[in-house]
DNA sequence: TATTGTTATACTCTATAACTATA
DNA sequence: TATAGTTATAGAGTATAACAATA
């Protein structure tokens, strides 16, 4: 067959999405973390005291692939688990001070990861990037799919 | 900590692979491929007679997760191995008929698909896009990793 | 009955190491 | 010795289903 002509968007979106990944992994794995754990954590950041169940929608996994990560943040010392008091079944979920700590220091490693990526682009092409980013995942979006993390 | 400031580009450039994965990787499966095995056959169109080892490459698997693909894909009957009289140690792979005509298939529907991306960007931000793309894929990409397939 | 989270289990993709057979 | 590929095995991340505790 021999497929030639242009080569599909989504090759390229592929690629560039793993090859950046790859990177921003090596990051996190310096820390301790993996992407789940990471956007775990970020999750805990953006919400007050959310449930276990929240956090796994704003992550995208299921619940119970969320306690198997949690547990692992929980074995690292990062966070720590209490049952609300009115709700005896809700896990609150708690960065514990070393918790505080690592997340801070990730943080600044993805800042400056961001920042990397923004410089290299421009700001044009930057907004340009973000911009087609968002029309394509307007147009794909399943509506009831939350989802930043999945398998990749 | 509140983390709050412009979005990352990392998270949305993931956020939109996977939107866009999942629908793409949805219509593979109506064909009874995934990712990988997609990324296989693709290798084989492009490439004459090539040697499993080769394929990894292109593909960006190790040689073991290779025959671990192949494998399906014989047993689906899309492709077909014979060793090659030349050098006995190396397996050709080929489609068969049947292969083939899963491989047009398919590739109508990709075809399709990339039509859809392009048609909800317009031409000016595809090309943009596709920019993008290739100049952060220059800045983290490793010399001597192949790779277009991984795990994401 | 409904909801939150856990456990048990299993599946998929991936890799490394040890191996076979060929060269 | 070196190379192509396979097998055996394991680990990571994910999910579903059944469950316990609580409401």
């Amino acid at each position: 067959m021999k497929t030639r002509g242009a080569r599909p968007i989504g090759m390229s979106l592929w690629e560039t999405t793993h090859v950046v990944y790859r990177e921003f992994e090596r990051m996190l794995a310096a820390h301790g973390l993996n992407r789940a754990t990471w956007f775990i954590l970020l999750a805990l950041d953006e919400a007050v005291h959310p449930t276990q169940r929240e956090v796994a929608r704003a992550v995208g996994i299921s619940d119970a692939t969320l306690t198997h990560h949690v547990r692992n943040l929980e074995d690292a010392g990062l966070v720590h688990r209490t049952r609300d008091p009115d709700d005896r079944r809700v896990q609150c979920i708690e960065l514990t001070d070393e918790g505080r700590a690592a997340f801070a220091r990730i943080h600044d490693d993805a800042m400056a990861f961001d920042r990397r990526m923004r410089a290299v682009l421009g700001p044009e092409t930057t907004a340009a990037l973000l911009g087609a980013l968002d029309t394509l995942t307007t147009e794909f979006a399943r509506p009831g799919d939350s989802t930043p993390i999945p398998r990749a």
